[in-house]
DNA sequence: GTCTATAGACCGATAGAC
DNA sequence: GTCTATCGGTCTATAGAC
Protein backbone atom coordinates (compact mmCIF):
# COMPACT_ATOMS: atom_id res chain seq x y z
CA UNK A 1 0.00 0.00 0.00
CA UNK A 2 1.46 3.40 -1.18
CA UNK A 3 2.57 5.97 0.89
CA UNK A 4 -0.03 8.74 -0.82
CA UNK A 5 -3.10 5.75 0.32
CA UNK A 6 -2.52 5.79 3.84
CA UNK A 7 -2.53 9.46 3.96
CA UNK A 8 -5.53 9.55 1.81
CA UNK A 9 -7.34 6.98 4.14
CA UNK A 10 -6.32 9.24 7.22
CA UNK A 11 -8.39 11.90 5.56
CA UNK A 12 -10.70 10.58 4.15
CA UNK A 13 -11.62 8.60 8.19
CA UNK A 14 -10.88 12.11 9.07
CA UNK A 15 -14.10 13.42 7.46
CA UNK A 16 -16.39 10.76 8.43
CA UNK A 17 -15.67 10.59 11.88
CA UNK A 18 -15.28 14.71 12.09
CA UNK A 19 -18.79 15.03 10.21
CA UNK A 20 -20.31 12.09 12.68
CA UNK A 21 -18.96 12.66 16.08
CA UNK A 22 -17.78 16.10 15.93
CA UNK A 23 -14.25 17.55 15.38
CA UNK A 24 -13.86 18.27 19.27
CA UNK A 25 -15.27 14.68 20.44
CA UNK A 26 -12.94 12.65 17.74
CA UNK A 27 -9.49 11.98 18.74
CA UNK A 28 -6.65 10.75 16.49
CA UNK A 29 -6.81 7.16 18.43
CA UNK A 30 -10.37 6.93 16.88
CA UNK A 31 -9.25 7.68 13.07
CA UNK A 32 -6.17 5.67 13.55
CA UNK A 33 -8.65 3.13 14.55
CA UNK A 34 -10.95 3.48 11.55
CA UNK A 35 -8.17 4.01 8.72
CA UNK A 36 -7.03 0.76 10.16
CA UNK A 37 -3.23 2.52 10.73
CA UNK A 38 -1.65 2.13 13.65
CA UNK A 39 -1.47 5.64 15.85
CA UNK A 40 1.94 6.51 16.13
CA UNK A 41 2.21 6.68 12.62
CA UNK A 42 -0.35 9.27 12.10
CA UNK A 43 2.44 11.78 12.94
CA UNK A 44 4.51 10.65 10.11
CA UNK A 45 1.50 11.78 7.82
CA UNK A 46 0.39 15.09 9.85
CA UNK A 47 2.20 16.76 12.37
CA UNK A 48 -1.20 17.73 14.49
CA UNK A 49 -4.42 17.15 14.71
CA UNK A 50 -5.30 20.43 13.25
CA UNK A 51 -2.97 19.63 9.93
CA UNK A 52 -5.21 16.88 9.94
CA UNK A 53 -8.46 18.28 10.16
CA UNK A 54 -7.64 20.87 8.01
CA UNK A 55 -7.20 18.30 5.35
CA UNK A 56 -10.48 16.74 5.72
CA UNK A 57 -12.26 19.91 5.67
CA UNK A 58 -9.94 21.27 2.46
CA UNK A 59 -11.03 18.02 0.91
CA UNK A 60 -14.27 18.43 1.30
CA UNK A 61 -14.39 21.82 -0.23
CA UNK A 62 -12.81 20.46 -3.05
CA UNK A 63 -15.30 18.14 -3.49
CA UNK A 64 -18.04 20.86 -3.41
CA UNK A 65 -16.20 22.86 -5.83
CA UNK A 66 -16.35 20.08 -8.32
CA UNK A 67 -19.79 20.11 -7.87
CA UNK A 68 -20.43 23.41 -9.08
CA UNK A 69 -18.23 23.42 -11.65
CA UNK A 70 -19.90 20.12 -12.94
CA UNK A 71 -22.89 22.11 -12.86
CA UNK A 72 -21.87 25.13 -14.83
CA UNK A 73 -20.58 22.77 -17.34
CA UNK A 74 -23.48 20.26 -17.43
CA UNK A 75 -26.44 22.36 -16.94
CA UNK A 76 -27.03 25.83 -19.45
CA UNK A 77 -30.16 27.17 -17.14
CA UNK A 78 -28.52 29.19 -14.25
CA UNK A 79 -31.89 28.44 -12.41
CA UNK A 80 -31.68 24.58 -13.10
CA UNK A 81 -28.23 24.50 -11.76
CA UNK A 82 -29.55 26.32 -8.58
CA UNK A 83 -32.49 23.90 -8.03
CA UNK A 84 -30.13 20.68 -8.87
CA UNK A 85 -27.75 21.77 -6.06
CA UNK A 86 -30.70 21.91 -3.90
CA UNK A 87 -32.11 18.68 -4.78
CA UNK A 88 -28.04 17.38 -3.58
CA UNK A 89 -29.12 18.34 -0.02
CA UNK A 90 -32.41 16.07 -0.59
CA UNK A 91 -30.72 13.27 -1.59
CA UNK A 92 -28.10 13.58 1.74
CA UNK A 93 -31.46 13.96 4.13
CA UNK A 94 -30.80 11.06 6.19
CA UNK A 95 -27.22 11.61 6.58
CA UNK A 96 -28.14 15.20 7.18
CA UNK A 97 -30.62 14.76 9.66
CA UNK A 98 -28.70 11.82 11.77
CA UNK A 99 -24.83 13.72 11.79
CA UNK A 100 -25.70 17.43 11.04
CA UNK A 101 -24.58 19.36 7.92
CA UNK A 102 -20.54 18.41 8.25
CA UNK A 103 -19.64 21.91 7.07
CA UNK A 104 -22.21 23.73 9.33
CA UNK A 105 -21.45 21.06 12.35
CA UNK A 106 -17.78 22.60 12.34
CA UNK A 107 -18.66 26.39 11.98
CA UNK A 108 -20.47 25.94 15.17
CA UNK A 109 -18.11 24.18 17.20
CA UNK A 110 -15.34 25.81 17.13
CA UNK A 111 -14.16 29.84 17.11
CA UNK A 112 -14.55 31.17 13.49
CA UNK A 113 -12.54 34.59 14.96
CA UNK A 114 -9.37 32.19 15.72
CA UNK A 115 -9.91 28.33 14.35
CA UNK A 116 -8.23 27.96 10.96
CA UNK A 117 -10.25 24.69 10.82
CA UNK A 118 -13.26 26.57 11.61
CA UNK A 119 -12.09 29.31 9.10
CA UNK A 120 -11.56 26.70 6.11
CA UNK A 121 -15.33 25.30 6.78
CA UNK A 122 -16.69 28.71 6.91
CA UNK A 123 -15.09 29.36 3.52
CA UNK A 124 -16.87 25.96 1.84
CA UNK A 125 -20.30 28.21 2.91
CA UNK A 126 -18.67 31.24 1.02
CA UNK A 127 -18.01 29.46 -1.66
CA UNK A 128 -21.34 28.10 -2.40
CA UNK A 129 -22.55 32.03 -1.51
CA UNK A 130 -20.73 32.97 -4.16
CA UNK A 131 -21.69 30.32 -6.73
CA UNK A 132 -25.15 30.65 -5.98
CA UNK A 133 -24.69 34.70 -6.21
CA UNK A 134 -23.05 33.95 -9.58
CA UNK A 135 -26.33 31.92 -10.50
CA UNK A 136 -28.88 34.45 -9.11
CA UNK A 137 -27.10 37.15 -11.18
CA UNK A 138 -27.35 35.79 -14.16
CA UNK A 139 -31.06 35.46 -13.77
CA UNK A 140 -30.52 39.35 -13.79
CA UNK A 141 -31.29 39.74 -9.84
CA UNK A 142 -27.39 41.74 -9.25
CA UNK A 143 -29.04 43.62 -6.75
CA UNK A 144 -30.56 40.70 -4.49
CA UNK A 145 -28.15 38.00 -5.61
CA UNK A 146 -25.83 38.01 -2.76
CA UNK A 147 -28.92 38.30 -0.50
CA UNK A 148 -30.74 35.30 -2.13
CA UNK A 149 -27.64 33.30 -2.22
CA UNK A 150 -27.23 33.45 1.07
CA UNK A 151 -30.54 33.08 2.74
CA UNK A 152 -30.16 30.29 0.64
CA UNK A 153 -27.38 28.48 1.89
CA UNK A 154 -29.57 29.58 5.22
CA UNK A 155 -32.42 27.41 4.51
CA UNK A 156 -30.23 24.45 3.95
CA UNK A 157 -28.41 24.56 7.39
CA UNK A 158 -31.36 25.51 9.28
CA UNK A 159 -33.32 22.75 7.83
CA UNK A 160 -30.83 20.28 8.49
CA UNK A 161 -30.61 21.71 12.16
CA UNK A 162 -34.70 21.53 12.54
CA UNK A 163 -34.10 18.27 11.06
CA UNK A 164 -31.71 16.88 13.35
CA UNK A 165 -33.44 18.23 16.09
CA UNK A 166 -36.68 16.38 15.43
CA UNK A 167 -35.13 13.43 13.54
CA UNK A 168 -37.42 13.80 11.26
CA UNK A 169 -35.52 13.65 7.85
CA UNK A 170 -39.23 15.05 6.02
CA UNK A 171 -38.20 18.07 7.93
CA UNK A 172 -35.23 18.77 4.99
CA UNK A 173 -36.98 17.30 2.14
CA UNK A 174 -40.26 20.09 2.84
CA UNK A 175 -37.91 22.93 2.86
CA UNK A 176 -36.11 21.48 -0.13
CA UNK A 177 -38.87 21.91 -2.04
CA UNK A 178 -40.21 25.24 -0.49
CA UNK A 179 -36.35 26.56 -1.60
CA UNK A 180 -37.12 24.88 -5.29
CA UNK A 181 -40.64 26.44 -5.78
CA UNK A 182 -38.96 29.95 -4.44
CA UNK A 183 -36.18 29.41 -7.11
CA UNK A 184 -38.87 28.67 -9.82
CA UNK A 185 -40.68 31.41 -8.74
CA UNK A 186 -38.37 34.11 -9.43
CA UNK A 187 -38.77 36.01 -12.65
CA UNK A 188 -35.89 36.03 -15.11
CA UNK A 189 -35.01 39.78 -15.47
CA UNK A 190 -32.12 39.08 -17.59
CA UNK A 191 -32.08 40.70 -21.07
CA UNK A 192 -31.93 38.18 -22.98
CA UNK A 193 -29.13 37.65 -25.92
CA UNK A 194 -30.86 36.76 -29.08
CA UNK A 195 -33.54 39.79 -28.73
CA UNK A 196 -31.24 43.07 -28.84
CA UNK A 197 -28.14 41.25 -30.38
CA UNK A 198 -25.17 41.90 -27.22
CA UNK A 199 -22.68 39.39 -26.77
CA UNK A 200 -21.58 40.07 -23.02
CA UNK A 201 -23.97 40.60 -20.87
CA UNK A 202 -22.68 37.81 -18.75
CA UNK A 203 -20.13 39.85 -17.76
CA UNK A 204 -22.15 42.22 -15.33
CA UNK A 205 -23.62 38.92 -13.95
CA UNK A 206 -19.59 37.43 -13.56
CA UNK A 207 -18.02 40.38 -11.84
CA UNK A 208 -21.15 40.65 -9.47
CA UNK A 209 -19.69 37.28 -7.98
CA UNK A 210 -16.61 38.15 -6.20
CA UNK B 1 -23.53 32.23 50.53
CA UNK B 2 -26.42 30.03 50.17
CA UNK B 3 -26.54 26.21 49.01
CA UNK B 4 -28.71 27.52 46.00
CA UNK B 5 -26.92 30.15 45.05
CA UNK B 6 -23.70 27.97 44.41
CA UNK B 7 -25.63 25.09 42.80
CA UNK B 8 -27.36 28.42 40.56
CA UNK B 9 -24.19 29.60 39.98
CA UNK B 10 -22.14 26.64 38.66
CA UNK B 11 -25.89 26.15 36.08
CA UNK B 12 -25.35 29.65 35.07
CA UNK B 13 -21.63 29.25 34.31
CA UNK B 14 -21.74 26.15 32.79
CA UNK B 15 -24.75 27.78 30.33
CA UNK B 16 -22.29 30.23 29.16
CA UNK B 17 -19.68 28.22 28.76
CA UNK B 18 -21.84 25.63 27.08
CA UNK B 19 -22.71 28.43 24.55
CA UNK B 20 -19.25 30.38 24.36
CA UNK B 21 -17.23 26.99 23.69
CA UNK B 22 -18.90 24.15 23.26
CA UNK B 23 -20.45 21.12 25.21
CA UNK B 24 -17.46 19.10 25.12
CA UNK B 25 -14.88 21.21 24.80
CA UNK B 26 -15.97 23.07 28.13
CA UNK B 27 -14.27 20.96 31.35
CA UNK B 28 -16.04 20.78 34.88
CA UNK B 29 -12.54 22.46 35.63
CA UNK B 30 -13.44 25.82 33.35
CA UNK B 31 -16.96 25.99 34.92
CA UNK B 32 -15.62 25.82 38.75
CA UNK B 33 -12.81 28.35 37.98
CA UNK B 34 -15.78 30.42 35.81
CA UNK B 35 -18.45 30.18 39.02
CA UNK B 36 -15.43 30.21 41.59
CA UNK B 37 -16.31 27.26 43.17
CA UNK B 38 -13.57 24.53 43.95
CA UNK B 39 -13.59 21.82 41.17
CA UNK B 40 -13.92 18.86 44.02
CA UNK B 41 -17.57 20.95 45.12
CA UNK B 42 -19.36 20.47 41.64
CA UNK B 43 -19.80 16.79 42.82
CA UNK B 44 -21.63 17.83 45.42
CA UNK B 45 -24.66 19.67 43.45
CA UNK B 46 -24.30 17.18 40.61
CA UNK B 47 -23.07 13.74 40.10
CA UNK B 48 -22.00 13.70 36.77
CA UNK B 49 -20.97 16.20 34.10
CA UNK B 50 -24.35 15.47 31.86
CA UNK B 51 -26.74 15.77 35.00
CA UNK B 52 -24.96 20.04 35.35
CA UNK B 53 -25.05 20.13 31.39
CA UNK B 54 -28.43 18.83 31.72
CA UNK B 55 -29.41 21.46 34.62
CA UNK B 56 -28.10 23.82 32.03
CA UNK B 57 -29.99 23.67 29.06
CA UNK B 58 -33.38 23.05 31.26
CA UNK B 59 -32.91 26.56 32.59
CA UNK B 60 -32.60 28.20 29.06
CA UNK B 61 -35.65 26.45 28.72
CA UNK B 62 -37.43 27.29 31.17
CA UNK B 63 -36.12 30.89 30.40
CA UNK B 64 -37.63 30.42 26.65
CA UNK B 65 -41.17 29.22 27.71
CA UNK B 66 -41.04 32.25 30.25
CA UNK B 67 -40.64 34.21 26.95
CA UNK B 68 -43.25 33.10 25.35
CA UNK B 69 -45.91 33.49 28.43
CA UNK B 70 -44.90 36.81 28.17
CA UNK B 71 -45.66 37.51 24.75
CA UNK B 72 -49.08 35.62 25.19
CA UNK B 73 -49.88 37.96 28.46
CA UNK B 74 -48.80 41.37 26.85
CA UNK B 75 -49.24 41.08 23.14
CA UNK B 76 -53.19 40.34 21.81
CA UNK B 77 -51.86 40.21 18.21
CA UNK B 78 -50.17 36.48 17.22
CA UNK B 79 -48.74 38.31 14.17
CA UNK B 80 -47.41 41.05 16.43
CA UNK B 81 -46.23 37.96 18.99
CA UNK B 82 -44.62 36.51 16.29
CA UNK B 83 -42.43 39.75 14.96
CA UNK B 84 -41.12 40.52 18.48
CA UNK B 85 -40.19 36.79 18.91
CA UNK B 86 -37.77 37.45 15.88
CA UNK B 87 -37.10 40.81 16.91
CA UNK B 88 -35.58 39.14 20.04
CA UNK B 89 -32.67 37.40 17.96
CA UNK B 90 -32.48 40.56 15.98
CA UNK B 91 -31.49 41.79 19.69
CA UNK B 92 -28.78 39.06 20.49
CA UNK B 93 -27.34 38.84 16.86
CA UNK B 94 -23.96 40.35 17.90
CA UNK B 95 -23.67 37.21 20.80
CA UNK B 96 -25.09 34.34 18.00
CA UNK B 97 -22.68 35.99 15.13
CA UNK B 98 -20.05 35.17 17.59
CA UNK B 99 -20.85 32.04 19.86
CA UNK B 100 -24.04 30.68 17.57
CA UNK B 101 -27.18 29.77 19.17
CA UNK B 102 -26.64 28.01 22.64
CA UNK B 103 -29.34 25.41 21.69
CA UNK B 104 -28.44 24.63 17.83
CA UNK B 105 -24.76 24.34 18.91
CA UNK B 106 -25.65 21.55 21.21
CA UNK B 107 -28.00 19.82 18.86
CA UNK B 108 -25.03 20.15 16.04
CA UNK B 109 -22.69 18.51 18.53
CA UNK B 110 -24.08 15.67 20.27
CA UNK B 111 -26.23 12.61 19.10
CA UNK B 112 -30.15 13.53 19.03
CA UNK B 113 -30.62 9.69 19.55
CA UNK B 114 -29.27 8.77 22.25
CA UNK B 115 -27.61 12.20 24.06
CA UNK B 116 -30.54 12.95 26.37
CA UNK B 117 -28.65 16.50 26.69
CA UNK B 118 -28.93 16.93 23.40
CA UNK B 119 -32.89 15.65 23.45
CA UNK B 120 -33.89 18.38 25.74
CA UNK B 121 -32.10 20.85 23.56
CA UNK B 122 -34.10 19.53 20.83
CA UNK B 123 -37.39 20.43 22.88
CA UNK B 124 -36.72 23.55 23.50
CA UNK B 125 -36.39 24.20 19.56
CA UNK B 126 -39.55 21.91 19.68
CA UNK B 127 -41.39 24.23 22.40
CA UNK B 128 -40.56 27.27 20.06
CA UNK B 129 -42.58 25.66 17.07
CA UNK B 130 -45.28 24.61 18.98
CA UNK B 131 -45.54 28.25 20.43
CA UNK B 132 -45.47 29.76 16.71
CA UNK B 133 -47.67 26.92 15.42
CA UNK B 134 -50.38 28.21 17.65
CA UNK B 135 -49.71 32.22 16.36
CA UNK B 136 -49.79 30.94 12.82
CA UNK B 137 -52.82 28.78 13.65
CA UNK B 138 -54.40 32.12 15.23
CA UNK B 139 -53.80 33.90 12.21
CA UNK B 140 -56.18 31.18 10.69
CA UNK B 141 -53.05 29.65 8.91
CA UNK B 142 -54.44 25.66 10.07
CA UNK B 143 -53.19 23.56 7.49
CA UNK B 144 -49.75 25.62 6.97
CA UNK B 145 -48.81 26.38 10.85
CA UNK B 146 -47.01 23.90 12.03
CA UNK B 147 -44.66 24.37 8.20
CA UNK B 148 -44.15 28.01 8.90
CA UNK B 149 -42.81 27.59 12.20
CA UNK B 150 -40.52 25.38 11.57
CA UNK B 151 -39.52 27.38 8.44
CA UNK B 152 -39.41 30.18 10.54
CA UNK B 153 -36.97 28.99 13.47
CA UNK B 154 -34.85 27.26 10.20
CA UNK B 155 -34.77 30.49 9.59
CA UNK B 156 -33.44 31.43 12.24
CA UNK B 157 -30.98 28.68 12.80
CA UNK B 158 -29.78 29.13 9.32
CA UNK B 159 -28.98 32.72 9.58
CA UNK B 160 -26.97 32.41 12.90
CA UNK B 161 -24.57 30.01 11.19
CA UNK B 162 -24.49 31.77 7.97
CA UNK B 163 -23.61 35.18 10.36
CA UNK B 164 -20.96 32.91 12.73
CA UNK B 165 -19.18 31.62 9.10
CA UNK B 166 -19.48 35.38 7.29
CA UNK B 167 -18.51 36.95 11.19
CA UNK B 168 -20.73 39.14 10.06
CA UNK B 169 -23.91 39.91 12.15
CA UNK B 170 -25.99 42.08 9.87
CA UNK B 171 -26.37 38.71 7.97
CA UNK B 172 -29.27 37.95 10.72
CA UNK B 173 -30.20 41.40 10.88
CA UNK B 174 -31.05 41.24 6.87
CA UNK B 175 -32.60 37.80 7.53
CA UNK B 176 -34.50 38.78 10.22
CA UNK B 177 -35.97 41.82 8.40
CA UNK B 178 -37.09 39.46 5.81
CA UNK B 179 -38.52 37.05 8.53
CA UNK B 180 -40.37 40.00 9.37
CA UNK B 181 -41.70 41.44 6.17
CA UNK B 182 -42.97 37.32 5.44
CA UNK B 183 -44.83 37.21 8.73
CA UNK B 184 -46.37 40.50 8.13
CA UNK B 185 -46.86 39.69 3.94
CA UNK B 186 -49.19 36.80 4.92
CA UNK B 187 -53.07 37.38 5.34
CA UNK B 188 -55.28 36.89 8.44
CA UNK B 189 -57.53 34.15 7.25
CA UNK B 190 -58.84 33.75 11.25
CA UNK B 191 -62.61 34.23 11.30
CA UNK B 192 -63.41 37.51 12.82
CA UNK B 193 -65.14 36.80 16.41
CA UNK B 194 -67.23 40.22 16.35
CA UNK B 195 -68.32 39.70 12.46
CA UNK B 196 -70.06 36.23 13.15
CA UNK B 197 -70.63 36.17 16.79
CA UNK B 198 -68.71 33.24 17.65
CA UNK B 199 -66.91 33.64 20.57
CA UNK B 200 -64.77 30.24 20.55
CA UNK B 201 -62.99 30.22 17.02
CA UNK B 202 -59.65 29.72 18.67
CA UNK B 203 -60.20 26.49 19.93
CA UNK B 204 -59.90 25.19 16.55
CA UNK B 205 -55.64 26.90 16.83
CA UNK B 206 -55.18 25.91 20.04
CA UNK B 207 -55.97 22.35 19.00
CA UNK B 208 -53.64 22.48 16.29
CA UNK B 209 -50.99 23.44 18.32
CA UNK B 210 -50.20 20.16 20.44
C1' DG C 1 -21.44 21.16 53.48
C1' DT C 2 -16.77 22.35 51.87
C1' DC C 3 -12.55 21.52 50.01
C1' DT C 4 -7.78 19.10 48.91
C1' DA C 5 -5.66 15.53 46.93
C1' DT C 6 -5.56 12.18 43.77
C1' DA C 7 -7.13 8.02 41.26
C1' DG C 8 -7.83 6.16 36.69
C1' DA C 9 -8.69 6.86 31.88
C1' DC C 10 -7.69 9.13 27.82
C1' DC C 11 -5.73 12.87 25.20
C1' DG C 12 -2.14 14.83 21.75
C1' DA C 13 2.37 14.34 20.80
C1' DT C 14 7.33 12.34 20.88
C1' DA C 15 11.41 9.08 21.01
C1' DG C 16 13.54 5.71 19.06
C1' DA C 17 13.87 0.63 17.50
C1' DC C 18 13.31 -1.64 13.15
C1' DG D 1 8.61 4.65 6.13
C1' DT D 2 6.55 1.97 9.87
C1' DC D 3 5.36 0.97 14.32
C1' DT D 4 5.70 0.32 19.66
C1' DA D 5 6.13 2.27 23.81
C1' DT D 6 5.48 5.97 26.47
C1' DC D 7 5.69 10.85 28.16
C1' DG D 8 3.36 14.79 30.12
C1' DG D 9 -0.96 16.85 30.50
C1' DT D 10 -5.93 17.11 31.18
C1' DC D 11 -10.19 15.00 31.78
C1' DT D 12 -14.15 13.09 34.81
C1' DA D 13 -14.94 11.40 38.99
C1' DT D 14 -13.87 9.77 43.87
C1' DA D 15 -11.94 9.38 48.67
C1' DG D 16 -11.59 11.33 52.68
C1' DA D 17 -9.92 15.24 55.94
C1' DC D 18 -12.10 19.15 58.01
Amino acid sequence: MSTQNKRDRLVESAAILFHHNGLSATSLADIAKHADIPIGNVYYYFKTKEELALAAISKRKEQFSAAYRLLDDNLPDPRQRLIEAIRYFDKVSAEYTRYGCPIGKIIDDADTEKDTVAQTAAQVLGDFVSWAQQQFGQLGHNDDAQTYATTLMAGIQGATIMAKASRDESVIKKEMIRLVTWVESLPNKRIQLGKIGMRNVDATAASNAA
